[in-house]
DNA sequence: GTCTATAATTCGATAGAC
DNA sequence: GTCTATCGAATTATAGAC
């Protein structure tokens, strides 16, 4: 018992997930240029020196808030008939449910304006969502099947949780599944 | 012809519309927060000063910026047969030409940090979208019906003109009207 | 009208006392 | 480990010379 046990119960580094907290919050409501360090700072009731020594820098804090419980696991593919409902059923899950959700939020809000952001973006849904639409149509028309898919998703995504759109906010998940299962659907397996 | 004409010819206010045309360009790259005075004043070849002289503040200059040019016309409404072709139609006109495209950009690219230009966006929805839709379907339904069809606007504007996502920056007119106005159609009319 | 100079903030990050 | 104090750079905006 004299320095490391494999389990570390909590050391005082439980501030550190305190100031990673606070850190997520306020990326996921103002994105990274209006998140200060100070901010995040007061937010975690700690003092601003720390959050550099925790992290090295706002870069640094902002991958980690924004990267944590990012990993997907990938749709489940049962069969060509219930794709679309199957995408926009894991897309409600990943969406409303902390703390992937969050994630989700900072980086689509940050994407605007910050290149790394956009990046992140861009290689979530080249690795997410194409490889599930892929197998469901032309492979030579994988690509524009699965773009389009994007556009709906992030679509609904931008107008429900970053703009909140009231008459996007109001739809239920039942009322989502019903309207736009069937346009993914028509969209992953490129039916005209 | 001592001091005002009818039709000012053009004076050293040729400066403004200078500082005008690169703000537009510098807020549609990189947000409100992203584009400086200094940056916007460098582009135009001016002093940062005279950005202050002729607009009051950077509020009031990217309220010019963004909401010049931005009255767009009302979607022509045709028969209920061709509504969703229609505002897809609209929608290419609208965001690939200047000066309305440049608006539209920089409003969408704003409004994920910034709550006036998130303001001004539901705005433009709300005035825009709900009012050529409401009549194709339940009045009670309208707005569900609106909102699904600015999720996809939205989003295919996100991918496109924002993220810029490969695939659907490689989406012809041609095909964008094939594959999405049919989805418009389907929300707008609230066909099941 | 255009510019220099600068005020007043705010930012991220560092140094060093305790 | 936590804090005070501060640096250096960037920001918006103003005052005043020419």
């Amino acid at each position: 018992m004299s320095t490391n046990q494999p389990k570390k119960p909590s050391k005082s580094d439980r501030t550190r997930a305190q100031i990673l907290d606070a850190a997520r919050q306020l990326f996921a409501e103002h994105g990274y240029d209006g998140a200060s360090i100070r901010d995040i700072a007061a937010l975690a009731s700690i003092d601003p020196a720390m959050v550099i020594r925790y992290f090295r820098s706002k870069d640094e804090l902002f991958a980690r808030a924004a990267l944590l419980d990012l990993q997907l696991p990938a749709t489940q593919v049962t069969d060509r008939a219930s794709i679309g409902d199957a995408i926009i059923r894991r897309f409600l899950r990943t969406w409303e449910n902390s703390p992937s959700a969050t994630g989700m939020v900072i980086l689509l809000r940050s994407a605007a304006s910050n290149e790394f952001a956009a990046e992140k973006v861009r290689d979530v849904f080249a690795t997410q969502v194409r490889p599930v639409v892929a197998p469901f149509g032309d492979p030579a028309d994988a690509g524009r099947r699965a773009g389009l898919v994007a556009s709906q998703l992030l679509g609904l995504a931008t107008c429900r949780y970053l703009l909140r759109l009231p008459p996007v906010v109001a739809l239920s998940h039942e009322e989502i599944i019903r309207d736009v299962g069937p346009v993914l659907q028509r969209y992953a397996t490129g039916a005209d």
